[in-house]
DNA sequence: AATGATATTATGTAGTTACTTATTTTGTCA
DNA sequence: TGACAAAATAAGTAACTACATAATATCATT
């Protein structure tokens, strides 16, 4: 036999993607439940199962226990990213990568940080600002946050050699992650240290980590002009 | 009895990432398989593969058939979006939608357009430009492409008492979708329509979808000053 | 020593059963 | 009629089994 004929919860999952998409069930609508499926395409209901999930997850339907399965009536679209770390994907587009210290100092979170990481109480951090390089030019200018409560050993560690981001990243993994992104205008100082003209449109992605409510860090990365951030492909 | 003594498979999650966060487990180690991890833990196979799969999903392991599942040696922060559509989006912030049609035309697609979507052959196009507004004033201003060789029926449908953005959501569900997101800076035409001042550093959102390879749209979203996209909490 | 067939191994997927849990519906009593 | 308890329902989770599949390791053959 060429083809199995077993269905796949792959084929579960794009047959009723199909039914929703041709219109068969419109916003709103209820599906038949996972039991009545599963007898309709002969299949283990745990196939069907398997597949809303992935339905679910990418957010054509919504599912709750006892109320049934129905097509999400306000569709989103859902896109997943991959943000490495910079080395790595400054390596990756074929760049020699490269980093320096810019200022380094301790001090009581302002009021601006202290919101990011929800927190009231006043607390002591360690601020790094860094410069990524890309064959020697700028690429990412950092102004990182880092929680002396949550990560003492900060303050020991020699950032000339690594970057904070990287050692961060390997050194101090997180439960929960908030990222915001935006634009902003380079100011003198920004376009002076990414030796751009003042004035042009900067892509900034924020990133704010914690373990379990134990902040960890904040940080700014200000991109060059022209940098795109792209969907997984 | 208050707690159920079986695992979830959460629990077996947070177990193993534990194992991974407190250094048990470095980048690129191999974990022990999912029988051994099971029988550890004294729960079925089924439980430690769910659990690996959240994991993978996520972006800590990676697993393979036969290799085993190993602790991901470059990490990446892996992020979901979710873009409403603008009516929902503006709504949601307890604004009054409205949208304008500025422009309707019907052309070819240009260069930039078919490289989007990776076509070679001249395609008919249809493009639309059109500003969401928040309470009466500018929110985002798009710019959109709409392939007449998937969607013919473009052509008919009034984009005045409905957005495009709206009812091609509606009425034309996707396979595929990139987004890529950059900084512009406001040309005077932008900052004119958007009624703000030319110079001022905008976020952009580009979102292309198709069906199967059949391209559908391509729209370029010009958000307002102080525009910020947040991953889904 | 290179090559190619074969066995081994670890994850991937499907089916089945059983039980749990959240939610709605129904029914009873005041 | 209204409030609250009980039943019914549909998805969620877990266990166990069986087989599929991909990658690797092994071994025989030339």
């Amino acid at each position: 036999m060429t083809t199995p004929n077993r269905l796949s919860w792959k084929d579960v999952r794009d047959e009723i993607h199909e039914a929703i998409l041709s219109g068969r069930y419109g916003p709103g609508d209820r599906l038949p439940r996972d039991a009545d499926i599963a007898q309709d395409l002969n299949c283990a209901r745990s196939t069907v199962q398997r597949a809303m999930q992935d339905l679910s997850d990418s957010g054509l339907v919504e599912r709750r226990r006892k109320g049934g399965t129905r097509v999400r009536s306000e569709p989103v679209t859902r896109a997943t990213l991959d943000i490495p770390i910079t080395r790595r994907e400054v390596e990756q587009k074929g760049g020699r990568y490269g980093h320096q210290l810019i200022r380094r100092s301790t001090t009581e979170a302002p009021r601006s940080v202290m919101a990011t990481f929800e927190l009231t109480e006043p607390h002591p951090m360690l601020r790094v600002e860094a410069l990524h390089l890309s064959d020697g030019r700028p690429y990412i200018l950092e102004d990182r946050w880092i929680s002396l409560e949550t990560v003492p050993e900060a303050r020991e560690v020699d950032l000339t050699t690594q970057s904070a981001n990287e050692w961060l990243v390997l050194n101090r993994p997180y439960n929960r992650c908030d990222l915001r992104f935006y634009a902003i205008t380079a100011n003198s100082r920004v376009a002076d240290l990414l030796q751009i003209e003042a004035g042009a449109a900067l892509l900034v992605v924020e990133r704010t980590t914690w373990i379990d409510k134990a902040p960890i860090t904040t940080v700014q990365a200000i991109t060059t002009p022209g940098y795109q951030l792209l969907t997984r492909s």
